[in-house]
DNA sequence: GAATGAAAATGATCAGATCACTTGGTCATT
DNA sequence: AATGACCAAGTGATCTGATCATTTTCATTC
């Protein structure tokens, strides 16, 4: 049984997904440049219109091409990914929130680690910026910028592993619901304590001390984890 | 810049995708089960049939339906998953492979020390059944599928962490190519010694000995990377 | 009871048209 | 010269309605 071998029946709509894949690759298009009109690709591919924007609706939705209405086809920003967020994901239940937080609890520590190994200085002034724009957002109040711009941090520090894929990994447990991690963020309070902990990470990335840049993970995670749970099951008495 | 607030004009397909992802979460259905004609949600949503054919390739695109024909519209597999790996994905090169395996080598190994502490009877036997089935593999020398049953044991270990997000996660990172990894098994060459080292760390998680756990699955992935690694890198003399 | 084959249900694709939005240019006003 | 209103072309979004291909169902037949 199951799917292994035998020939598969590559219908239609898989030969032009990939096909217009494979024509962004080979004019070396890079996210956010134009492609090509629907009306334009469904004549290059001699099929009716409806048929090649299904196959475009596909690819949007692995963030390989974009639609935009009145203006044209481009190039998605996650095109070439290999592990993605589920961009149709509902909101997480409370229990799928606190499951999310305990595997970037689990993946994020090492791969501090790995970025303090690997660090370029590239990599460092991405964070730097990123944290001294969360200072300015501190003093402006902007609460709901400073949740992005702190996921922005996460997110910087394992690019800065320099191993793509696990970019991708804690990207996509990090997009999920800044909203939701903004009300954690709102209950945690202490916005200020997160930015030194953000800080004193970064230092020890600088540092290349791959030992520290785990601990200080681990424990920053942890204490985010902590208050959810205590918020989850309050103290009995 | 950037996204951040404001009003998300939803358009009419997001209206679509998400109200049909509700019509399934209310129902009560699971992956597999029918879901309802292209017609007859058209006519429900009251929309033509290429727009709601361009709401279901954009839920088939992240396996949240499948759509089969002169069949129907099913629930899909991965209906409510978080992350994924992109379907559409291009085969990886050979960096990106490696890439991949150091991915799993530092998120693995905890995961593995996690499902020590969390595995439950269930998840203990669905192990027991792929390794038995790995066993017959080897003897009848059905590598393909050898492969692939290899994967599922390294699914299922992260299925017994108890945690989806990490089960999703380590599911992401082994679904890619499984035809990339079935070379570099073939270079890898033992695939007794494979065996032996998942029978070891089952053996642990059984005996919810987290550290073992750990310890065998970092081995065992490492020991795979560096293969890998002297085949890309030859040494010097 | 099993094999056959017609009919119905359903997805896949097509063709052409109309509506809605974006963009760039024209041109009058300032 | 700078600004803003306006217009027209390009382009995506949606509709209508039909035809083809595949699967499933079920009555018929042996």
């Amino acid at each position: 049984m199951s799917s292994s071998g035998g020939v598969v029946r590559r219908s239609l709509l898989d030969d032009l997904a990939s096909s217009m894949l494979s024509l962004i690759a080979d004019r070396n298009l890079a996210a956010g440049d134009p492609f090509e009109s629907v009306r334009s690709l469904a004549e290059r591919f001699k099929v009716a219109v409806p048929t090649i924007r299904e196959a475009l609706r596909r690819l949007e939705a692995t963030g390989a091409v974009e639609l935009r209405h009145g203006s044209g086809v481009y190039v998605g920003r996650h095109i070439g990914r290999l592990v993605l967020a589920n961009p149709l994901a509902p909101t997480p239940s409370a229990d799928r929130l606190v499951e999310l937080l305990q595997a970037r609890a689990l993946i994020e520590p090492p791969v501090a680690a790995l970025a303090a190994q690997n660090r370029t200085d590239a990599a460092l002034e991405r964070m730097d910026q990123h944290l001294a724009e969360a200072a300015d957002l501190i003093e402006s109040g902007d609460h709901a910028r400073l949740a992005e711009v702190n996921m922005d941090f996460h997110r910087s520090l394992a690019q800065a592993s320099g191993n793509a894929t696990l970019a991708e990994v804690v990207e996509s447990v990090t997009v999920v619901n800044v909203r939701e991690q903004l009300e954690i963020l709102h209950i945690h309070g202490d916005r200020q304590a997160d930015l030194d902990e953000h800080r004193a990470i970064l230092e020890a990335v600088r540092a290349a001390d791959a030992e520290l840049a785990e601990r200080l993970t681990r424990e920053h995670l942890d204490g985010v984890l902590t208050v959810i749970n205590d918020r989850a099951r309050p103290p009995l008495s």
